[in-house]
DNA sequence: TGAATTGTTATCGT
DNA sequence: AACGATAACAATTC
């Protein structure tokens, strides 16, 4: 299930091979996944040279000559694939195909479907739909103390949420948590200062380290990543923490599966002694 | 066979 | 009424 640092590592391969390329066709085999519609992609699409590529969010965006972009989300399963290329596994689920000028035909490969290839004639409006991207210099602790502050929510929801803060997804937002010693219920608006800035010195770590890596490797999804070796809590439900040995818990939070470690992430603030006030009673 | 996966949307409750 | 929680959904693999 590609994050921001698989979608990014995506990005960084494709950009040489497709910048400055012109679309000489598109089809689409699954028209679900055409947003608006397959009429409009195509529309947009063929004829329009790429002047860019970069990542929004999860999302990889080309940025058309003719006004507007092409964004392809891969959700679960997508992937892209050159024609000459593919695996037997990608050429059963080929559900769209980009040619270019190059001679050359990309894949948008995707076993589950859910992935999704978007025209935005605007693309401010897209970007108005989604927070903050947490790997730019605008994401400091102040702005995420600030973000923080008026949410009532719990955690782990908030920070999936992409409205809220763009790229997270369920590894990078466990790793995150664990890595912060953040409880993944507690309440956002709880947060003290210090609490605040562990987490975004650890959102922006596991990401940055997962870029570093490729990304996590998904079994046949996305087999390219070697980030997996360094998950500390992700799938590693009853196996011991590797910062304090206790067995890491796997619960389920809004209908995700959560990895956490009882110890290392205390549902409440950690308990810090007062001696003060325990001076001043004795 | 069912559990797991993402992000959006609809719906219900506070 | 706005926000938060929850469930459903799309489709497939192991």
């Amino acid at each position: 299930m590609p994050e921001l640092p698989e979608v990014e590592t995506v990005v960084r391969r494709l950009r040489p091979q497709l910048l400055g390329r012109r679309i000489v066709a598109f089809e689409t085999r699954w028209a679900r996944n055409c947003t608006p519609n397959p009429q409009v992609v195509r529309t947009a699409a063929v004829g329009a040279r790429i002047t860019a590529l970069t990542r929004r969010a999860k999302y990889i965006v080309a940025a058309l000559d003719r006004g507007g972009a092409l964004l392809v989300h891969l959700r679960m399963s997508g992937r892209f694939a050159w024609q000459d290329e593919c695996t037997p596994g990608d050429l059963r689920h080929v559900r769209a195909t980009f040619e270019f000028d190059s001679g050359r035909t990309l894949y948008f490969c995707d076993a589950r479907k859910f992935g999704r290839v978007v025209f935005a004639a605007d693309m401010g409006a897209v970007d108005a739909a989604l927070g903050i991207e947490p790997l730019e210099r605008s994401f400091t602790p102040a702005v995420l103390g600030e973000l923080l502050r008026d949410r009532r929510r719990r955690l782990k929801p908030l920070l999936l949420d992409q409205a809220f803060i763009a790229g997270l997804g369920n590894i990078y937002t466990d790793e995150a948590l664990f890595a912060a010693g953040l409880h993944p219920l507690r309440r956002a608006d709880r947060l003290d200062p210090d609490d605040v800035r562990r987490l975004h010195a650890a959102i922006r770590g596991v990401l940055k380290k997962g870029i570093r890596h490729n990304g996590t490797s998904i079994d046949w999804i996305y087999p390219e990543g070697r980030m997996q070796r360094h998950l500390r809590v992700y799938g590693r439900g009853g196996e011991p923490c590797r910062r304090c040995g206790a067995a890491i818990q796997r619960l389920r939070v809004g209908q995700r599966s959560t990895h956490v470690c009882p110890r290392c992430q205390p549902r409440r603030g950690p308990a810090r002694i007062d001696r003060t006030r325990l001076a001043g009673r004795a």
